[in-house]
DNA sequence: ATGAAAGCGCTAACAA
DNA sequence: TTGTTAGCGCTTTCAT
């Protein structure tokens, strides 16, 4: 129908050709326009126009120009949260005329692993990373071999590299003391079998919250587990549910590791006919756009998402500067106070929410 | 710190030097290793983990292999039926040991042509694209130059290309249907000013529907159409309540052009004390996870949006096989009546709803 | 202002 | 079985 035999790349000597100069003409029409004379650049780019010319990257990052290639790795691009995340990332890279190869590893430390040398292999011009492996030798690796690697959502922790991050040990602390000031006393923690460093660190937060009130946290926190990936985390978290309510003495609320598994939760608690937050209050993670929504609204800890995406994206293009040195930079997330919380079941009026709260306007 | 003057990229002859090879030995050991002596090998084997060695994809691709990256493009990857689509996609290309490089246009047409001309000139193996451009010369241009182009959510209406898409004009009719029977008989369609096709042929499918219903589509149908970009979508959704209830007629009911939008609706409404189903239906798009747990619980149209992205990355994979042929694949959207919709204010009640409807299972 | 030439790191055909 | 060689398409001196 079309032309036969697989239609040929357009290269540079073909536009040379049909301009009637030399390549290198071609190039410096390219790069350095100025240098060319007018009628001679207006004959060559017409000649790009009319064979549909399109440089190669490819041999430009041969020669040594710098690819406009990032990667990203994330736990789950499905993940709204990441989804948000590295918008933010998307967005800062788009302003330095970079592209974003984003890959999920599904938190599965060895599709991590292959994702990193799949990348260095393409010489991309840095990767953006929420790990999930605790290998952090082969983010080093890499970094010292010429691909700056930035972490994000995982604090830097003495290592030598950028990070982005929140304050997850602060975020669990601020759930926590919330709900203590409330009246519980028995509270489940929802995480997973295998979960990231960000939900293991807001646990660790709650454990500190209930020791600082002067309780035992191995009394008070009650650790629930989700075995994830054949079930999809929202259905996964209305199973745990199940589980919560066999316990004795029961807890009377649940902080859940995000906002999805709280949909979880809530549809589960739903049916089973429970009330929240009279009978159990939840708490979720993230504050993503439907948290404030639910029926009842919920309770949950926002993060600046879409900032830290931007920021760690900011940090990932300084390195190619030369002063550059290696730096953290942390966000404090923010307690959102909303309706699915409440004192326990039998308890009087509740005391008011710490002053780190905000209570959202009308 | 670590090594002066910029940590020199290791190449195949650096492996090679030290294995005491030549180059193609080493190559060869990567590529065909059942060629090599084992005991060859092994050293070469040896020498590339003792040097760090990572070889280069921009070589490769210059002498003619292909590129394991794919371009996608989206129209905006925050949300989260792009983010689904794109897990779909990034997938299924796994599978092949590609790589997805996702970009998203924010409704804007220039940088549609923009984030194109960057793909190809990456040489990527093939872009999956959710066009809002009408340029479709941009799009067949490319895929003739040799990098295959797979429309996603858009029906190939006779272009020379692939195409994964889902019926959006029966998804209109569905959800116009549903209230119909219910009695509607004013309904608005929430769009924007800049709207994908989807958004566009649902209400083309609306306005059948009520065709033929024996009802006047200029009279039934009212056109509410947002101006995004400034505002979030939510927050957009939520100000056209306000003409919404100016209008006279008023309209009974909504339909949304997706479920982020009618959040917004439906936030609102509840601000203004209006009651979702009793005063106002509404109706949402996408079936997100979030949609059965609002309140109400959400009626919507479901999309196989996860499928939908597998089987985009799939057509694309097989423009890579000789005997391919460029083909359409279309999916049938289902309509999921929940609580948000009821017969219109002083009506009877409801007809039965259409056989094409699926009432949610408890 | 333009062109000739070298070479980026790799692969594949061919020679040894 | 291993090594030699000739480019892939481009950029960049360095002539002209």
């Amino acid at each position: 129908m079309t032309e036969r035999g697989g239609p040929r790349r357009v290269r540079m000597r073909d536009v040379a050709v049909a301009a009637g100069v030399s390549a290198s003409t071609v190039a410096n029409v390219l790069s350095r326009p100025d240098i060319v004379a007018p009628e001679t650049r207006l004959r060559v780019e017409q000649a790009i126009r009319r064979t549909g010319f399109v440089r190669s990257g490819p041999a430009r990052q041969l020669r040594g120009l710098p690819s406009p290639i990032v990667g990203s790795v994330v736990l789950d691009l499905a993940n709204p949260y990441f989804a948000a995340l590295n918008r933010g990332v998307e967005d800062r890279l788009a302003e330095a005329g970079c592209l974003l190869l984003t890959a999920s590893t599904d938190l599965r430390p060895e599709k991590e692993g292959q994702l990193l040398d799949l990348l260095q292999e393409q010489a991309v011009r840095g990767i953006v990373i929420a790990p999930i492996g605790s290998d952090r030798g082969a983010l080093l690796a890499a970094s010292r071999r010429g691909t700056p690697v930035v972490l994000v959502d995982e604090p830097r922790s003495g290592l030598d590299l950028c990070a982005a991050a929140v304050d997850d040990v602060l975020g669990g602390r601020l759930a926590a003391e919330h709900l203590l000031a409330l009246g519980h006393r028995r509270i489940a923690y929802l995480g997973a079998t295998v979960e990231s460093g960000t939900v293991t660190r807001r646990r660790a937060g709650v454990r500190q919250a209930v020791a600082d009130a002067g309780l035992d946290p191995d009394d008070t926190v009650v650790d629930l587990r989700m075995v994830l990936h054949p079930p999809a985390l929202v259905d996964a978290a209305a199973g745990a549910v199940d589980h919560l309510l066999a316990l004795r003495p029961a807890p009377t609320a649940v902080l859940c590791l995000n906002d999805t598994a709280a949909l979880g939760v809530l549809r589960r608690l739903h049916a089973l006919g429970r009330r929240v937050p009279e009978d159990v209050s939840v708490v979720g993670y993230d504050d993503l756009p439907f948290a404030a929504l639910l029926s009842p609204p919920l309770t949950t800890v926002r993060q600046p998402t879409y900032a830290l995406g931007r920021t760690a994206a900011g940090l990932l293009l300084d390195e190619a500067r030369p002063d550059h040195t290696h730096r953290q930079v942390l966000f404090r997330p923010e307690l959102m106070v909303r309706s699915s919380t409440a004192p326990p079941p039998g308890e009087p009026a509740a005391d008011p929410p710490p002053p780190t709260a905000r209570r959202e306007r009308r």
